[in-house]
DNA sequence: GTCTATATAGGGATAGAC
DNA sequence: GTCTATCCCTATATAGAC
């Protein structure tokens, strides 16, 4: 019976995501998809880079999903609390290293480093927009769309160093009206 | 000439906080410190988790003397300047993952996840009691402590992820008004 | 599409010369 | 205190049977 992709990639990005490039072996892997190392090598013929690539690449087709409340209909406040709420993680996502981590470190700096940057660049575009659409300043809306990204990493690391997530649900509970308030 | 031990984690820092802990083999580790193998074996016996112990003790001692402002002399406002400004990160430190991804992934955290909750838990105790003293509520300022304490580690992430630390530094900035403003 | 077997390189670790 | 040489194991990758 042919495992399906999708599910091969969600296994994959597991196990990037708890033992970062590096770390992810192929024997890992060949544990938890229950695959072989030829099996895996018949799916990914490019080897673990292309495993890697396949998982950023599923990771970017999510991460635009994430995004798309903050471009769609709705005022500023319904659309920061949807984006807010696919910001919730499930269990086994609260083990895993954020994205932005595991393709910076090691051998994946140089391969990944310009996707990551885009990535933030484009969080921090489509983020501040929601803020200037309310009246914020530009100069205002982007520092505060960075903190607030710095805010959920950062949460995140610590919600999990901590090994409790209140912490991390209040966050997104509190996002709105954060990035809403009035400036200074 | 033997290498003074001081110089050698430092190396050896570089090194983990660069690859993580998986990522940091001893062909790496022998080039960046211009040591063989056999010479890393006699200053740690233990090897790579020797290795390792031993730079999260050198790092163990720097986070105690980043600390030590916010319980030292002086007004709620002078400590908490102080403590931002150890938080300055020097070019080479800057392109390091933070003390927490780093012993919390792959491997690593078996090894080491006490050590980085007590960590964070120790951080969050000593800043919230500075908010305290200032006349904050206990549980308004605990919060805001992990807030702040997250907004540093993402902030860090994200300004690593662009190549651009004028946020950071802004950040730092910002700290103490941020952490001392009134409540809602 | 999955497996086993195997090739080749690099991993961590040790012994002993200097 | 540092090096080289070597050991054994695991890593990635390939070939070919089923």
């Amino acid at each position: 019976m042919a495992i399906q992709r999708s599910t091969l990639i969600e296994l994959l990005r597991a196990v990037f995501h708890t033992y970062g490039y590096d770390g992810a072996s192929l024997s890992r892997i060949s544990q938890a998809t229950g695959l072989g190392k030829g099996s895996l090598y018949h799916h990914f013929p490019g080897g673990k880079d292309e495993m890697a690539i396949a998982v950023l690449q599923a990771e970017g087709v999510y991460f635009q999903s994430l995004l798309a409340p903050l471009s769609e209909a709705g005022t500023p406040l319904e659309r920061l609390r949807r984006f807010a709420e696919q910001l919730q993680l499930n269990p086994p996502e609260q083990r895993f290293s954020s994205t932005l981590d595991v393709y910076t470190m090691g051998d994946a700096w140089q391969l990944f480093q310009a996707d990551m940057r885009a990535a933030v660049e484009e969080w921090v575009v489509k983020l501040s927009a929601v803020l200037v659409e309310a009246g914020i300043a530009p100069d205002t809306a982007q520092y505060r769309a960075k903190e607030m990204i710095a805010q959920i990493e950062g949460m995140r690391l610590i919600c999990r160093c901590l090994g409790d997530w209140k912490d991390y649900e209040q966050l997104l509970n509190h996002l709105p009206e954060q990035l809403l308030k009035p400036s200074n």
